[in-house]
DNA sequence: CAAGTGACTCCTA
DNA sequence: TTAGGAGCCACTT
């Protein structure tokens, strides 16, 4: 990887507020990337996610788009592995998308409490 | 070195 | 209301 030392401190930063992520719950790109101060760069929170199948802690499938729909659900090895986590998780999954998404959201900066 | 791409989001018509 | 375009940062080619 040449990821550049910042770089690999942000990817850090994601995969540390991803893995507070409640068993059950989900959030946006975008909630990860505003908590990170970086609202407008929420496409670097799914590069992050890119690099984050290293690691096994990091449920990525909890991570969706602002719509709560499964758009990063073919990076997943299975087809479906990414929905069936989800419902393994007890969050129901409509046509890719999360059903009551409104009601499972977690926002790390309402949970964390920007304290950064 | 320059252009294209993407696991997104917001603004405007 | 839905639909379309622009902005954004980092990586790849």
């Amino acid at each position: 990887m040449n990821y550049a030392p910042e770089t690999e401190s942000f990817f850090k930063r994601v995969y540390a507020v991803v893995r507070q992520i409640p068993n059950g719950r989900v959030t946006s790109y975008g909630a990860i990337a505003k908590y990170l101060g970086a609202a407008r760069s929420s496409r670097m929170v799914g590069w992050a996610m890119n690099g984050a199948g290293k690691y096994p802690d990091i449920p990525a499938h909890r991570v969706l788009n602002r719509a709560g729909v499964l758009t990063g659900k073919h990076h997943f090895p299975g087809t479906h592995l990414m929905q069936q986590l989800l419902e393994s998780e007890g969050i129901v999954v409509i046509n890719d998308q999360v059903a009551d998404f409104k009601n499972l959201f977690w926002d790390p900066v309402l949970a964390l409490g920007m304290e950064e």
